[in-house]
DNA sequence: TCTCTTTTTTGATCTGCGTCAATGTTGGAT
DNA sequence: ATCCAACATTGACGCAGATCAAAAAAGAGA
């Protein structure tokens, strides 16, 4: 992947195929797209080069110009409070969207830092009501995906409003697990790019709490951590953690507690 | 307010006297709206009759079939899991809109119900694009409130991972009588239609520990709660407790921790 | 008005998890 | 290979807030 060009041609297979693999997917093929529409977008989209583990793709504070997509690697989302403590607000995972948050007060109100290399594509926002004219639903498509936003985030507090520890940890490991297999990649077995300290800030728990959990997981035989190696060898006791007080209505119905990724195109 | 004939012909002024109380108003008259096309407008929103204390406007699983805005009035909307217990997702105060986290599923995932007698506006979602063409922008203040919403998630979230139960209340506090505030209503004397089991519920906390809290804070001489009346007398202590921790700037600048109602059309 | 139900308040006790402290592990830099 | 800094794990302890229990207050209906 020389990403090197941002506005290099592509043939459409190629742009097609890019495009599978790649995340504002879900905001224009689905529409069944014409070909002269299709490198109209790919002038539009940019390619950017890939982002360092430990880069900022935008800083809190700074002017929003674009949403991105994450195409490989993830991104953690965080605000940091004035007296200098962090807040994580989201993991992102190819296939995501980020700065959906950003649209209302025109300003990042957190930064977005890749968790291992990354690559992205990147929408002008400018750009959406011109591009919505030639793909009409694309805003469309855009509402849709802001409201998976807003009923994850709802799961989330029900998650963080009264669930134990051990709750906590078993519906976000499913949530990634969820995640990854959507994305064709193993439900069972994959990296976690997000330290425990990362993992205890987002579900409001100490890093001890985290680590502690994730070893009682291990004891009773659930799963295997190495680092950020897992395997999940019982998912269905998994799920029977995380739903024991009655969780999975409002998690979604695979127990998630973020953003979901399947799109209902009735 | 006879709320009869859904579709009567009003006049503009009328109109527009109607949409300044109403909520739907941020959806529309922002923008620069002709006389026509308010006109054509008046058809589509349809005023609904008022609903009772514990009347349902939609119930969890129901299909998705419009945006609703408070007009007045205050509405909860919670979503109730296997095991027949509910989590209290939001409340809806006059200016505010219901429905957002349906639109990606097509099926309410919580209930809306009247805290007390509600009068509401709704917008049939099939409606939007039509009206769209009339009121280019429309779909894209859609957006921008679903940003807002978005971001006041975060904020919840920050609130609910890592907050002690005073900081919480405090924030709730604040939060309600930012809303009111802006709305043209006093910010500091204000009725709090919803139960402490309602507030514990939203906030993650018992409802022996919202009462603890509010006994606390008249002790403290901060405010006086009789019931559901509440009157603040020091604001600034109550935000200093809500940002002790510095969760401020993740609160949005008021200290606020819910959905914010300013718009910034820069 | 009085009764019955629901909501709120207050007190007492118990516990999950945060905090502090110390040790082990890992990967990157030299 | 060796050092170092960041990250992870484990243990001990204390406290904020959940839970249990019961009384008091406020509505709702007759």
């Amino acid at each position: 992947m020389s990403a090197a060009q941002p506005h290099k041609v592509v043939s459409l297979a190629e742009f097609k195929a890019a495009c599978q693999s790649c995340s504002l997917f879900q905001l224009c093929l689905p529409m069944g797209i014409a070909d002269n529409e299709l490198a109209l977008l790919d002038k539009i989209i940019r390619r950017r080069r890939p982002l360092k583990r430990g880069e900022h793709l935008y800083q809190q504070g700074h002017s929003f110009q674009s949403l991105y997509a994450v195409r490989s690697g993830s991104i953690k989302t965080y605000a940091t409070t004035e007296d200098g403590r962090e807040q994580v607000t989201g993991f992102h995972l190819p296939g995501e969207l980020l700065g959906l948050d950003a649209i209302c007060t025109e300003r990042h109100g957190c930064a977005a830092v890749a968790l291992e290399t990354c690559t992205v594509c990147e929408l002008p926002y400018d750009q959406v009501d011109r591009l919505n004219e030639f793909l009409p639903g694309l805003q469309q498509q855009l509402v849709r995906m802001m409201s998976r936003e807003i009923l994850g985030g709802q799961a989330l507090l029900a998650l963080l409003g009264k669930r134990s520890a051990e709750e906590r940890l078993a519906a976000y490991l499913l949530n990634l697990s969820g995640r990854f297999q959507r994305r064709g990649l193993s439900g069972t077995e994959f990296i976690m790019s997000m330290s425990r300290t990362d993992i205890g800030n987002y579900m409001g728990l100490a890093v001890e709490t985290v680590s502690r959990m994730f070893t009682r997981f291990q004891e009773m035989g659930i799963l295997s951590v190495r680092r950020k190696h897992v395997v999940v060898h019982q998912p269905e006791r998994l799920r029977a953690i995380a739903c024991q007080s009655g969780g999975c209505t409002v998690l979604g119905r695979a127990g998630a507690a973020l953003p979901q990724t399947e799109t209902k195109n009735g």
